[in-house]
RNA sequence: GUGGGUAUAGUCAAGUGGUUAAGACACAGGGUUGUGGCUCCUGCAUUCGUGGGUUCGAUCCCCAUUACCCACCCCA
C-alpha cells in the first residue's frame, strides 16, 4: 500500500502544469492592465487574525480552519482566504501612508476543511485583487471588470455576473429584523437548515432550495428595498458603471456573502457547467475590514477566483486550452561516436534557445524515433557514423515527413531558418 | 457533519458460485540490413480495494472497513 495525497488535494502533474501557467500568465496581463500589482504574503498567519477578519461565527472560522500550535506554542492557522492577510500586511507595513488607492493582487493557496466534491477542495488556489482606500463605486466596478475581462480573456463563456448590495451594517440590521419577523410565525414550517439559518444568517433562507421554504419566503422583504440612501445610492454608482464598461449583470438578491466583512456590494461570477459548486468568482466591498484588523479606517474592495472551478471550465473547452509545449528538436544518434557527437551539438543548439532533447534510455534508432514522435518534436536530427564521416547530417522535419541534408557547418544557420528564427 | 454511488492491470473495461479472469488503449521489444503516424508478431493481473463470514468452492452472495466520486451544507 502506497500513501495517497492528503483527501482533498491534487498535484498538479507535468502534462496539466502549462495550463496553471498559462492561467497565471493571463492574470498577470489583465491586472497589470488596471494597475495592480502583486503581493505575497505567507501561506500562514495567527489564527487570531481570520477570527477578526472572516468573523467569529463564520462556517470557515468555526469548523473549517487549519490550525495547529507551533512549536512555540503560537496558535498558526493556513490561509482560508486571502482578503485578511493582505489586510494584515497592508496594516502592518503602513501602506495607508503611501499613494492610495491600493491596489494589488495575488495568487495563493488555501486551505478549508471540507468534504471535497466537484470543484471543491481542502487545498485551493485563488487569484484575487483587493482596492483600499476608496468608497467610490468605480473602484467597485473596476474589480468586477478585471475579473470580467480576465475570464473573457480566457474565452470562458456561458457566465453569469449577478450582483447585490448587502448594505451596511445599519441597514442591513434593520432589514435583518424585518426579515425575521416576517418569517417569525413561519419559524416551524422552515426546514432545518433555516431553522439554523434564522438565527445566524436569516437572508441565506431567501436562497434555499427546499419547496418548503421557497413558498414560505414568498412576499419577504427584499434587501434592496431597506438599503440606506448612502447604500442605495452606491448601487445606483455601481450599475452605472457597469453600464458604462459594457458588462452585463444581472441584480439577484440571494448572493449573500458568506464572510462578515463584507458590505455594500456584493458579486458572483457563476457557471451553470461544472456542478454544484458553479461560483467561479465572488467578492465585494468591505469598508470596516480593515479597521477591525487595527488600521486606519479604510474601505476596500476585492474578489477572489477560484482556479480550480477556472480550470473545470477551461478543461470543457479544447479550443481555449494552450497546446502543451513541444521541443523543437530531437536528436537521434546512432552508435557511441554518434552520441558524443549529439551531446556536443545539443550544448550548442541550447546556448541558442532551442529547446532539444537527446536520448536518454540508450534506445535503439527506431525506438528513438517513436519518443520523438511521441513528444511532438519539431525537427529530428539524425547522427550517425555515415553522417559523421561524410559531414552529411540530416534534418527530419516529423510533420511531413521531409529531410534534408546538411553540413555541420551550415546545420545551425539552416535550423534557424527551419525555426523561424533569425 | 449528513446522505447517495463506485471499487477487476498504467487507463477504459467484460465477466461467471467451480479448471489457465475477455477485450481495447497505453507501455516495452521485434518483423524492416540505420527512421516515428499504418500493419503484423511478442511481452505486460497466481488475481479481482482491504478484513471477516456463508459455501465443498467466491472476483461473483453477506457484513465490516478504507479510498475515490457526487450531492446537501457552505463557499472560490
Amino acid at each position: 500500500m502506497g500513501i495517497n495525497a492528503p483527501k482533498g488535494t491534487k498535484d498538479i502533474l507535468p502534462s496539466q502544469s502549462y495550463k496553471w501557467q498559462f492561467v497565471e500568465k493571463t492574470f498577470k496581463e489583465i491586472t497589470a492592465r488596471y494597475g495592480f500589482k502583486e503581493i505575497r504574503t505567507p501561506i500562514f498567519e495567527y489564527t487570531e487574525l481570520f477570527k477578526r477578519g472572516v468573523g467569529d461565527t463564520t462556517d470557515i472560522v468555526e469548523k473549517q480552519m487549519y490550525s495547529f500550535d507551533d512549536y512555540g506554542g503560537r496558535n498558526i492557522t493556513l490561509k482560508p482566504e486571502g482578503t485578511a492577510p493582505v489586510v494584515r500586511a497592508f496594516v502592518e507595513n503602513k501602506l495607508y501612508a503611501d499613494v492610495l488607492p491600493f491596489k494589488t493582487f495575488y495568487m495563493i493557496p488555501c486551505f478549508r476543511y471540507e468534504k471535497p466534491q466537484a470543484g471543491r477542495l481542502r487545498e485551493f488556489h485563488q487569484f484575487g485583487v483587493e482596492i483600499f482606500g476608496t468608497m467610490d463605486m468605480l473602484a467597485d466596478a473596476e474589480v468586477i471588470a478585471t475579473a470580467v475581462d480576465f475570464l473573457n480573456e480566457l474565452k470562458i463563456n456561458d457566465l453569469e455576473l449577478r450582483i447585490n448590495s448587502i448594505g451596511c451594517p445599519l441597514c442591513r440590521e434593520a432589514y435583518k429584523e424585518s426579515l425575521m419577523s416576517f418569517l417569525k410565525d413561519k419559524y416551524e414550517d422552515l426546514c432545518d437548515t433555516c431553522k439554523g439559518r434564522y438565527f445566524k444568517n436569516p437572508m441565506r433562507i431567501l436562497d434555499c432550495k427546499s419547496v418548503e421554504c421557497q413558498k414560505l419566503v414568498v412576499g419577504a422583504p427584499r434587501m434592496l428595498d431597506y438599503i440606506c440612501e448612502e447604500c442605495s445610492t452606491a448601487f445606483d454608482d455601481l450599475k452605472k458603471n457597469l453600464d458604462l464598461m459594457k458588462i452585463d449583470y444581472i441584480v439577484d438578491s440571494g448572493i449573500v456573502r458568506g464572510l462578515d466583512y463584507y458590505t455594500k456590494t456584493a458579486f458572483e461570477i457563476v457557471s451553470n457547467n461544472i456542478g454544484a459548486q458553479g461560483t467561479v468568482c465572488g467578492g465585494g466591498r468591505y469598508d470596516n475590514l480593515i479597521e477591525q484588523i487595527g488600521g486606519p479606517a479604510t474601505p476596500g474592495v476585492g474578489f477572489g477566483l477560484g482556479i480550480e472551478r477556472l480550470l473545470l471550465l477551461i478543461d470543457q473547452n479544447d479550443e481555449i486550452a494552450p497546446k502543451s509545449p513541444a521541443p523543437d528538436v530531437y536528436i537521434a544518434t546512432m552508435g557511441e561516436s554518434a552520441k558524443e557527437y549529439g551531446i556536443t551539438l545539443s550544448k550548442e543548439l541550447r546556448d541558442l534557445d532551442i529547446s532539444l532533447e537527446l536520448d536518454l534510455m540508450s534506445r535503439n534508432i527506431k525506438s528513438q524515433f517513436k519518443y520523438a514522435d511521441k513528444i511532438q518534436t519539431v525537427f529530428t536530427i539524425v547522427i550517425g557514423d555515415e553522417e559523421i564521416e561524410n559531414n552529411k547530417l540530416i534534418i527530419k522535419n516529423m510533420s511531413n515527413f521531409e529531410q534534408i541534408v546538411v553540413s555541420r557547418e551550415d546545420l545551425v544557420s539552416k535550423l534557424m531558418e527551419l525555426l523561424g528564427r533569425n
